[in-house]
DNA sequence: TAAATTTGCTACATTTTACGTAGCAAAGCT
DNA sequence: AGCTTTGCTACGTAAAATGTAGCAAATTTA
């Protein structure tokens, strides 16, 4: 499944370099944002699919285990939910969003 | 290019949420890791190339310049750098090094 | 308890993205 | 004038994401 192990060789890092894993983690598409809607509390993995609005079944189930074998999600009995790590790296995420809302104003000035 | 753009659809938003636009920005492969290995200093194509140890020039090129039109990145007399707010979005993404350092020992554990 | 619905996926074919190597044209150095 | 470095593009291959269909198991409803 090609899950990032910090310590063994990941992109950014031949040595696996902790943060370059994580980087690998997170860096691939839907990551942040399931960890994001996750956050909403947890749900089943059809909730999950339609709060992302968009993400394919194929997709969505393969985040899904790379984030549990990460230690970040977990299956409850209410369905999915972010461990205790899940949420650290939540809050750890949650300051760009702010920071995003001014960010996106670059863009509407050259319309 | 497809670029993420605030405003219009992007991954995990058909609204363009703001948020989820720079997450489908930052998210992509290698991002992350181009804007923390450009923190160290300003430098050239190839220098930067060399840092990230592992990526082709297309993948960066591409890179460069969807991070350079969303005004993380910029060219100057040195090379390439970031920009203002490309040193806020990793100034913003620091806290993620010492958190990864912990998160790391998971692995460790169940060798 | 039998039928209908919902759930968590998997299959599969297509498109998109990344890789990796080669190399070229422009700029800089000697 | 030659040699090197630089920024990048070409191109063929491999890997990842998409999108639709649908199935088997669990749950809900009648």
């Amino acid at each position: 499944m090609s899950l990032p192990i910090p310590g063994k060789p990941v992109r950014g890092s031949k040595s696996g370099n902790h943060l370059m894993a994580l980087f690998d983690l997170l860096g691939r598409s839907w990551a942040m944002g399931i960890i994001w809607r996750l956050n909403e509390g947890s749900c089943t993995f059809r909730a999950l699919q339609e709060r992302c609005e968009s993400i394919s079944p194929t997709t969505l189930n393969r985040r899904i285990k790379e984030l549990t074998k990460a230690f970040l999600i977990e299956r409850t009995v209410d369905g999915y939910a972010l461990t205790e790590q899940g949420k650290e790296i939540f809050e750890l995420l949650a300051p760009l969003e702010s920071w995003a809302r001014v960010w996106a104003k670059n863009f509407k000035e050259d319309a």
